[in-house]
DNA sequence: CGGTCGTTTGATTACGATCAAACGAAGTGG
DNA sequence: CCACTTCGTTTGATCGTAATCAAACGACCG
């Protein structure tokens, strides 16, 4: 069924910071049976109030959590990157409470989860670092609520480039300060709960303020200490080794 | 070191309903050596940065965790209530990354790190319940994102009623539709993103539209579809078995 | 009976939303 | 190869929800 042993490698290597493992383990989390599967930019994985019967590890490309209110706003929650795993949530309790999106093409492990479960159940140090990633996973969130509760639109914009960058950094796609963002601005916006038009013009401000540089689809953190500060970021959540210049 | 053997029993109920004990898991759980401890309203139980050593377990009374901004904003991420865990996250990742404080006079079980992770390694089912209850929080701070950032006030603060609603009648606080809400105007006003006076405001509108009525420290809901209705709330998210009228 | 805390009301301001339109780049089809 | 469409970014003008500032009021408490 796994069509190679190391398919699952940034799913593991997520999973392994957290807690450790023996040898064990790892063999027996890589013979965790899965199926690949790819899918392009815009693919839904899940939808609000579905049941969802499987979970997916997320391997490359970018996936996104959201939903829509009754008037058509919409709110995205989350913004998932390699190594992740998405529908835990609807798995495991069979219910959906947002939808699962791509944002780039992005090819991922859809592993049963009976399977994950019996893995998880067999062996408790699986299981912590599952929970654990899911402790990370509500402390981001937890971030998200303050970041559009009470900062404003660029202190706003400005943590989630940061976050955006430790993240990046911890799965190696950010070495200098440079990574590319595959968000367009109205995505952007639903993520920071503003307007696409407002977006733009606090991204021409962190620009001109020499803060940050961009092209199309990628972002350039020209001045590190000046953006943690003005965004009030403090990686501390995100739980990573990593460091920044 | 225990005071009774049933002091756990809030916590024991809500893990219960998250995955099959067996009587063995329980008599487990309920060894778990703890201390009691009482705190009064506006206690801090940790502090944003500290390292924790121990977890919590709330028997009764409110708490809530936030998060203070530089400028002196404060965003309430969460109301924690009877039955949940305290510092999980900081105590498993020895860092917090937000205040807990006590909204109400609280008294809670403290329990070690260490003891907790033994037991959870020990038990893959409790491991497991802590898990899912951890997906739960997840859900509802994601649910907390898209009330700050795509509800208007009259809908978030429809939805936070909703969901108080909702798991206050989980944990047999809210038999008809009246429960007491131990937050001042301005706590309310830090939990959605908003200042006391348009908390203050909205909540007229509220009462004014026959929606809510409210005294000084309780709600009843006076027309709960209406309500759920104009919050644009689906109880799903939180998991529970139980319904409302 | 002051003092503190929380709620309420009023007047004014501002941040970000909304509406509208132009522009550039990429992709499609004749 | 060039209209033509589509999608995303950019700019401008105006509007509105909620913030801010200020003060009075009521309840509880020592």
């Amino acid at each position: 069924m796994a069509l190679s042993e190391s398919s699952l490698a940034p799913v593991l290597a997520k999973l392994e910071q957290l807690v450790p493992w023996t040898d064990a383990d790892r063999s027996a989390f890589r013979s965790l049976p899965f199926m690949l599967r790819d899918m392009g930019a815009g693919d839904h994985l899940s939808r609000e109030g579905e049941a969802v019967g499987t979970c997916a590890a997320l391997l490359s490309g970018f996936a996104y959590l959201h939903r829509i209110l009754p008037d058509g706003a919409r709110q995205i929650v989350s913004v998932r990157m390699a190594g992740d795993l998405l529908n835990l949530q609807s798995g495991l309790f069979r219910t959906a409470s947002h939808n699962v999106q791509m944002l780039t093409p992005a090819t991922m492990a859809m592993i049963s989860v009976a399977d994950l479960a019996a893995l998880a159940a067999e062996r408790p140090v699986i299981q912590r670092a599952l929970w654990l990633a899911t402790l990370i996973d509500s402390a981001i969130f937890s971030q998200w609520i303050t970041n559009v509760g009470r900062r404003d639109a660029h202190a706003r914009i400005a943590h989630l480039l940061c976050e955006f960058a430790i993240r990046l950094r911890g799965i190696g796609l950010c070495d200098d300060l440079t990574y590319s963002l595959p968000m367009t601005q109205e995505q952007l916006a639903d993520a920071t709960g503003l307007t696409s038009v407002h977006v733009n013009r606090t991204l021409q401000r962190l620009r001109r303020e020499g803060l940050i540089s961009s092209d199309k689809r990628s972002v350039t953190i020209e001045d590190w200490a000046r953006l943690r500060r003005e965004a009030g970021f403090d990686a501390a959540y995100l739980h990573q080794s990593v460091t920044m210049g």
